[in-house]
DNA sequence: GTGAAAGCGCTAACAT
DNA sequence: ATGTTAGCGCTTTCAC
């Protein structure tokens, strides 16, 4: 009944392969067994297949349109090639930017990535869990606090780990961050510059090793140039809201402030709102700075001077310690730290002025 | 030597499991079969076994640190409650907050998300590729173009797709789209209401259904209000810089233009490039929306009215559609567009007062 | 250079 | 209610 199928190569790649071809009926078509197929369809071991074999084992297998099933060759080898990333909210501009340097530079290993939100501490375990189970490689938490028990559970169960953004100061696991003493340190200085003596720093939360760390450079930084450290108010979180709270605290306390380094650029906005709220012009009566350097911040009003961070580069390294990691699970924990620029723009002026309010 | 195991319970749930445990252990240490054990722990089928026994079962089984093998359960069951999304660029805040309503969504399905950047068609292809050899139930599409060969890929594969903020003209497929052309008509009408007559339309690439579908509900606008239809830009791409580059020619075409409605937030604020740079003040002399209400564009100068466009919303839409996809995939291909709603802020004016450039 | 056989860890008929 | 058996699709010894 069927018409014969003539020699001539089919219009399309094979007729539509409602069920994809299976290696065993590759074989079966190229007259080898299902073992020689595997081995001659694999770089790795096609050197073991004589030219010929391998040649008509390829040319049957486009034919079907035959794909490997990655999911029965992981269940075999145990290499998933796939890797879990943890961030506390994708919706935030600064782990989406991170999440596509990791995305982009897995993709170069051809590794697929496996993404999820860890919103809670609890969500985060049972994420870890599932993880596990699914068998990715390795994650990258960008989710990390201070004694963080998702963190604690990856070690126990050997999971190869590295963190992106947030340090470990137990330096249990390979991390890759900014350099957030030297960031907040670049900020300072630049405010020093300009006049400024009276200084408050803006702090993201404490158990973020962020808000810690540019807290610590912020003291140092004023210690070092001979002056009193300024205030310091930590936000309950890196968001405007929090920021306009923690800075209307921050003004409360020191009336004379002439300038505000903020640990985040969410939280330096916020400061702009606590500003205009009392009538405080910046930069004219007090200046700002932020950190992070997020998009749009160049157009806001006044544009925000900020400390750039490479988020992408940022990205790219902490996959580069994992697959290290994946690789070498017994070696030392290695610490990357990307170099921080500052990004001078409209929120900070010369501190001459004095102010009116 | 080593000191006999005592029957108490071990201080840590079981020694750190170097090699997690299977269910072949579970059973032999519970002493049933392993498809008891498997029975007991699946509470699909936990009510085929006795009580007692499956108790011993949990028991043992959350002793030894038992954590079910989904890889391999997927490739028993053919289920691997994976999903793959596909966008054309992470870092790109309206994709992040998509991707967040896909990811929470999804979650809340116990389904993982696969995340993948596709930004050509070559490589969406070959994303494909691997995605399906890695079994993902389903697809999501945030890249889809005129005539995409990525969509076109998925049929042929018969693997179920939505598509999210992006239609299907032939609606082959279901997709999660804003309504483009209400939207659009939203800002037409804000600035008719305004006293605007003059009207110019920064598009957005005519490949993609929301630029061609927000020209549409410009023109549309325009002919109801018995206006003669203003000059169409569109850009080359997405981004400030393409903006900035339309609205110049759009300047450039009809020099009486009081007011400019863009195709998306970014373009807009390209628009406030090219007129600061003819010493046009917007919105004194030129008035501006945008549209998709990104975070921070509240805060740019001057804030931009724009027409929000519920993202997250977008997301969860998107994963419903795909879900019943997978569930029927013969049903007919749904088409969700979600209300826009415009938000006024200062970037628009009345056009009353004259220009004075 | 190729085939045979075993098995990754799990689930789902089919017994009993 | 539980055990037996047979794979899912692949890779990898081990033979020849």
């Amino acid at each position: 009944m069927a018409p014969p199928d003539d020699a001539r190569p089919s219009r399309v790649p094979a007729q539509s392969p409602r069920t994809a071809a299976t290696l065993q009926q590759v074989a079966d078509a190229a007259g080898v067994h299902r073992s020689t197929a595997s081995r001659a369809l694999n770089p790795e071991t096609a050197h073991l297949i004589s030219p010929d074999v391998s040649a008509r084992v390829a040319e049957v297998a486009a034919r079907l349109g035959y794909r490997r099933d990655l999911l029965a060759a992981s269940l075999r080898t145990s290499r998933t090639r796939l890797v879990g990333v943890l961030v506390p909210d994708l919706a935030n501009t600064v782990f989406a930017l991170i999440l596509a340097g990791i995305e982009r530079t897995l993709a170069e290993h051809s590794y697929a990535v496996l993404v999820a939100e860890a919103r809670g501490a609890d969500e985060g375990l049972e994420l870890v869990e599932s993880l596990v189970s699914r068998r990715t490689e390795g994650l990258i938490l960008a989710t990390v606090r201070e004694d963080d028990p998702v963190l604690a559970r990856c070690l126990e169960h050997g999971l190869p780990t590295a963190l992106v953004n947030r340090a470990d100061p137990a330096r249990r696991v390979p991390a890759a961050t900014p350099d957030d003493r030297e960031g907040m340190a670049l900020a300072v200085r630049h405010l020093m510059g300009l006049g400024h003596r009276s200084i408050g720093h803006l702090a993201g939360p404490q158990d973020i090793s962020t808000g810690k760390l540019r807290a610590q450079g912020f003291r140092a930084a004023m210690r070092k140039a001979g002056l009193k450290v300024g205030p310091i108010e930590p936000a309950a979180a890196y968001t405007r809201e929090a920021g306009q709270t923690a800075a209307e605290r921050l003004l409360d306390r020191q009336a004379g402030l002439t300038a505000i380094a903020a640990a985040n650029d969410l939280l330096a906005l916020g400061a702009y709102g606590a500003l205009a709220a009392r009538g405080l012009a910046c930069p004219d009566a007090v200046s700002v700075t932020g950190h992070n350097d997020m998009p749009l911040v160049d157009m806001v009003h006044p544009p925000l001077t900020t400390v750039r961070i490479a988020h992408e580069q940022l990205g790219s390294e902490a996959v580069r310690l994992l697959l290290e990691r994946i690789a070498r699970p017994e070696a030392p924990a290695t610490q990357v730290r990307t170099v921080p620029a500052l990004i001078p723009r409209g929120s900070t002026a010369p501190a001459n002025r004095r102010r009116e309010g």
